[in-house]
DNA sequence: AAGTCGGGGAC
DNA sequence: GTCCCAGACTT
């Protein structure tokens, strides 16, 4: 067997499979028990990004507050998010009432029945409209949630990088030919979501007990814990400029940044980089090459706090002016210039160090 | 494509 | 501490 049909064998045996062993493992809970569409939006829409056993106790409370939509269309808006407290992401209780209002206003209370009518709806994504298309309605719909990714990577052995829009692709094409297999639609999505939590979970999953072990790509290369891939977003680094900025007459001390840094080719004043805040010259520890300096001049005004934002750094300035005394010479660490205010507004700079030409220095 | 919105549980 | 959760929306 090749390993084209090796692959299309493993795809049609995997909706029946789930559906099987969903049958055995699932958890009983008070959304399976409907296919009202309100409560299963309701519900879905309560576990958008939120673990079950964190949002079984709101849609219980929210259902017993609103039974229908047209109750919760009526709801006081602040009631209502007095419902919602401590469930977070508080924009999707906005736009349940807002489209609850709208379904009971505009659509006479009922709701669109496809997923490209919920799809319209606010609040309601790709996830969502499949989820209440396939549960409520039967269509033959598939839902990528963060479960399917898991699932599917493993299965199907995929290394794509599932926060990339290609990846996202790849993987509801590979969704829709899977659910085509299904016996139930519904109970098919919900099998593939509830194994994802429940048995092929993000870390340590059972894989010895799998129904999908022989097939299951990552176990047979032993990949389960690199799958899936998911580029982690750097972190945003808290940095520390602290600047010297020496002036004499209408003339500053610059020079080119040349590192292998951000702002390359861009100038800059003196720079004392501290991986903790600093409030005041006194504290930093100036190098030998600028203390005759700062010696020689006269601190004028404060510290002047600046902040820029950078896709992964946060760069703290921190601006102290110096100012040179008038008439000799003032000789420059290697790689300054004094420039004039003239040249200086003509030299490529850092936003930052532009804020602070207009806004910081006296 | 990247940023934003949250609280909580598992490890 | 990190990661992730039945994602959607804005820029």
């Amino acid at each position: 067997m090749d390993w084209q049909s090796d692959a299309n064998a493993v795809k049609a045996t995997f909706a029946p499979t789930l559906e099987g062993w969903y049958e055995r493992h699932r958890r009983d809970l008070p959304w399976r028990h409907t296919r009202d569409p309100y409560r299963i939006w309701l519900s879905e829409v309560i576990l958008q990004q939120t673990r079950v056993a964190q949002g079984k106790p709101y849609y219980e409370r929210f259902v017993e507050s609103y039974p229908t939509v047209t109750d919760l269309a009526n709801a006081d808006e602040r009631e209502l998010l007095r419902l919602w407290q401590g469930l977070g992401y508080y924009s999707r209780a906005r736009n349940l009432h807002q489209t609850a209002r709208y379904i009971t206003d505009q659509l006479g209370a009922e709701f669109p029945a496809t997923f490209a009518g919920l799809l319209t709806l606010k609040g309601i994504g790709v996830y969502t409209a499949a989820a209440v298309a396939s549960f409520a309605f039967g269509e033959r719909v598939p839902v990528v949630d963060g479960n399917v990714y898991r699932v599917l990577a493993r299965v199907f052995g995929i290394t794509e990088d599932i926060t990339t829009t290609g990846a996202k692709k790849t993987f509801a094409k590979l969704a829709e030919q899977l659910i085509q297999h299904a016996e139930d639609p519904a109970t098919y999505n919900q099998s593939i979501m509830e194994f994802g939590a429940i048995q092929c979970t993000p870390v340590s999953p059972d894989c010895l007990l799998c129904p999908l072990q022989q097939s299951c790509n990552a176990y047979q290369t032993g990949r389960q814990m690199r799958l899936p891939v998911k580029a982690k977003k750097a972190p945003v680094r808290d940095r520390y400029f602290n600047y010297l900025v020496f002036r004499q007459g209408d003339r500053l001390a610059m020079r080119e940044r040349t590192d292998r840094d951000i702002w390359q080719n861009l100038h800059d004043f003196w720079l004392i980089e501290t991986d903790e805040p600093v409030d005041a010259l006194t504290d930093l520890v100036l190098p030998e090459e600028v203390v005759g300096l700062v010696s020689q001049g006269r601190v004028t005004g404060g510290a002047v706090p600046l902040t820029q934002l950078l896709s992964h750094q946060r760069i703290r300035g921190q601006f102290f002016l110096i100012d040179m005394p008038d008439g000799l010479p003032v000789a420059l660490p290697a790689g300054f210039n004094w420039h004039s205010a003239d040249e200086v507004n003509r030299l490529p700079k850092p936003v930052l160090i532009t804020t602070y030409l207009n806004e910081g220095l006296g």
